[in-house]
DNA sequence: TTCAGTTTTTAGACACAGTCTAAACCGGAA
DNA sequence: TTCCGGTTTAGACTGTGTCTAAAAACTGAA
């Protein structure tokens, strides 16, 4: 109740009009912090009723990216992800398994950052701890 | 003349059997610090004779990125990328034109590693400053 | 309520990077 | 020469994401 509320009005901070499917994908991706891919959070909401298409499951994910409500992702090849944490926070990679997890503690850079072509503006420091199974 | 032969010996140090495919693309890569995806590194042989196939140009780089002599990197999605740096250094990727530019000064992190998830070995850590072309 | 204009959603075709397979090819050893 | 493992190759195939054009759902004025 509240939730959808909630929701609602964060998408209307973000100047996105509200409709069905844009409530249902906010939900999904809101509800908790994830890391979801198009095509998971396709198969999710595609489990309720009505299904969502494929189109809109994408479009909205970069409406809601542009809007600044998730972040967007490229860890692996073939594959974008969205965080629901908007907040810069370094991740860790499992090369084995795929899985993207959050480092909760803040991984700082050391001394000032590099001076930034010309032209440029800095949008945002990735930091990706890559990790291994061990044998 | 040199170049050939330094490059024959790096193969093989890396229990690599030289083919003259393989020392095609060596060449490509290795001649000068570069950022090729395998696209464009097709392209770049493909302009010689005889071309290499495809499937070739991926076994390859895949073959030399498990050997350790280039880096895999993925910035933004549907293309993977070689580096022919192997030395840990940080990336600058600018979101509008998609250019890959190493980071010569060398960005630490401040403070210890997080703890890494139970089973895991640490692999590298990828530092990449994003940018984007001013208005 | 009607109706026109706009936005949103949708199915399906399409583009593209990368993988897979099975056959051809090559080079060295017997 | 023949054999045999490793290598290369064309082309089919997969998976992610984009595009298009039409249907559907809104909106606001008459
Ligand atoms: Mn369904
Ligand atoms: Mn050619
Ligand atoms: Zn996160
Ligand atoms: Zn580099």
């Amino acid at each position: 109740m509240t939730l959808h509320h909630d929701i609602a009005r964060k998408l209307a901070d973000a100047g996105i009009p509200l409709t069905s499917q844009r409530l249902l994908i906010a939900c999904e991706l809101f509800a908790e912090h994830c890391h979801l891919s198009a095509d998971e959070l396709l198969q999710r909401v595609g489990s309720l009723t009505p299904d969502i298409s494929r189109a809109t499951v994408y479009n909205t994910l970069k409406l809601f990216s542009q809007k600044g409500l998730v972040q967007e992702l490229v860890v692996e090849n073939g594959k974008r992800v969205y965080d629901s944490n908007t907040a810069p926070h370094p991740h860790c990679y499992n090369a084995d398994t795929g899985e993207l997890t959050d480092v909760h503690q803040s991984l700082q850079l050391a001394g000032p950052l590099p001076e930034l072509p010309p032209g440029t503006a800095l949008e945002r420091v990735d930091i990706i701890v890559r990790v291994r199974n061990v044998a």
